[in-house]
DNA sequence: CCGAATCCTAGATGATACTG
DNA sequence: CAGTATCATCTAGGATTCGG
């Protein structure tokens, strides 16, 4: 499969990559790209949302069930982040046992779409990047 | 700002998770997405495939000037990684001193787009996600 | 049930020195 | 110039234990 990309359309890329990035030396401080990427370049942060779309409403226990080998504390904390930055809702009820539900914010909808999309694009290009890889390992002897 | 997503779009995602995540307990083996992520969710990848794709062909010296704060290291571990998934050429020039030049192929500047979109949708809920920190952070005395 | 606190390790990154 | 090699460091994440 084949990607392309015209040459106006570069042209255009690098016009938005200004908004964000500037080779000039200037404003280095706070690039919001950067910020993103860390948010969910954590190990769990893209399967906690994945899960989150994919479920609604969802306790702590059940989640955890759904989220292969993730440990009580990272999903804890993955959730503690998630929710400082508004794309969830945590929600406590007052009851013995203690029942605690999550849930996406509009926010958080709005980056689930945006993983899809990068998603969309992992899945098609996924065969072109392994046999890339196969490539390359097989060149080293 | 409000970002708003009906019932039926997100039936449409949910659609599509099944693709790439699926709760029931199977082909837990390999996931496309999370490889993606992996791979730009290192410290300088990210970076480096900006400043590819903003300037062409370009030298690693160039680069590493237009990386701030890049280890030659890191710039070199960096560059093998994109070179190895397909996502950069490195063309050796057989001269003293030696020139090496790196481009983003055009599976890298696909990747490249998806970024910017991801970019795009960051650059827009930037306030919001930084609003809700601080109401977060001012909630914990 | 849900989580906080503690301790610990592997792997990612940085600093530095050396080379074709 | 464009790396490699080595060593030091730092932090995300896992295991475990305790508590409301």
């Amino acid at each position: 499969m084949e990607v392309t990309v015209a040459e106006d359309q570069l042209i255009d890329l690098r016009k938005k990559l200004e908004i964000f990035f500037d080779g000039n030396e200037k404003h280095h401080e706070f690039c919001p790209v950067r910020d993103i990427m860390d948010r969910f370049g954590d190990k769990w942060s893209l399967l906690a949302i994945l899960n989150l779309g994919n479920s609604g409403k969802i306790r702590f226990n059940e989640l955890k069930g759904k989220i292969e080998g993730i440990s009580q504390r990272m999903l804890t904390v993955t959730l503690r982040s998630l929710e400082r930055d508004g794309l969830i809702t945590r929600t406590i009820y007052a009851e013995v046992p203690p029942r605690v539900e999550y849930e996406l914010t509009q926010l958080g909808k709005g980056l689930l779409q945006q993983i899809m999309e990068l998603a969309q694009w992992a899945s098609n290009s996924m065969d072109e990047i392994m046999k890339a890889r196969m490539d390359y390992d097989s060149k080293l002897q």
